[in-house]
DNA sequence: ATAGGTGCAAAAGATTTGCAACTGG
DNA sequence: CCAGTTGCAAATCTTTTGCACCTAT
């Protein structure tokens, strides 16, 4: 009927962004993401980062994720099925989780309801165990892991640098 | 301990706010319940509406949205704890669901994980009855539903005016 | 009296768009 | 050749902030 992935050419800029995002293991938002390419060497221009990541959205190859007021993060999605994730507020890595019941219960909810078309949109958000203070004794730094992240929000390890 | 909720002094403002929000069972951007105010004779900077729609959210007497890229809405929350909605893409109308299990799901997550003080954002997003084109014969007018949820995407009879 | 609230104008950010030059199939 | 891409600058849009002036308690 219609086309769902319309064209999608595999230009320098574009492959490039797909490897980029693919070798980030967690969410990142379109700025970072274009920084770090731009310091990988890869001359890209942010307005076509934004095209990409739409389309790579519109194609489903990428799931989103809400970052504070107004600004998206993108995960690549390497299997097939959308997938929904438990974020550490403090240092923003992200890990899958099982959202199966999640997607049973919304299925139900859009046959019951009988609207159609209904999507769905999960997040879950917390402090993961290595950035938890130690409530009593000596509270460990902020995030004892890799030395790269800092940044409260986006900034992944496996990410590029 | 600490003040969940520290103050919120009931000026004129806030208080026709809050009357405002609560008149109107739909979900509800800053800008446009300024605007709605203002039409209503309501004299109010944006500025404050949108502060003290932050100030409810911190003091969890409202539910939040995302709409689109970097616009929030609200929705007042009669009842004391949070609700989940199925929103129409089409109209904006919405309605809560019944979501004993994913919190249920999202408790197990959190407990499973080692994750503390996990939150998680739920919505979904549909087409209602009214909003759907009859295939075949003569598709009906926007949205005949409940009298209580009309709002055509923010803009509802029954808020304010 | 005074801590908190208000509002205007300006600032901040993130994302989108106009447009002319470019490129992969 | 030609539809799709690119990138820069400018435009949009929503939300936040600086600051001086009000106002409940």
């Amino acid at each position: 009927m219609s086309d769902p992935t319309p064209k999608q050419r595999p230009t320098r800029q574009r492959s490039a962004l797909v490897e980029a995002l693919a070798n980030c293991q967690d969410f990142i938002s379109a700025q970072d993401l274009h920084a770090r390419m731009t310091e990988d060497g890869t001359r890209i221009g942010l307005t076509t980062v934004y095209r990409a990541l739409r389309d790579l959205e519109a194609a489903d190859t990428v799931d989103v994720a809400q970052a504070g007021a107004g600004e998206r993060l993108y995960r690549w999605r390497p299997a097939g099925r959308h997938r929904h994730y438990l974020i550490c507020r403090a240092c923003g890595s992200s890990r899958p989780v099982d959202s199966e019941v999640v997607e049973e219960w919304a299925g139900r909810i859009a046959a019951d309801s009988g609207f159609a078309a209904v999507e769905h949109t999960v997040e879950l958000t917390g402090v993961c165990i290595g950035c938890q203070p130690t409530t009593g004794e000596g509270k460990l730094p902020s995030c004892p892991w890799s030395p790269d992240w800092e940044t409260p929000r986006h900034r992944a390890p496996g990410c590029g640098s």
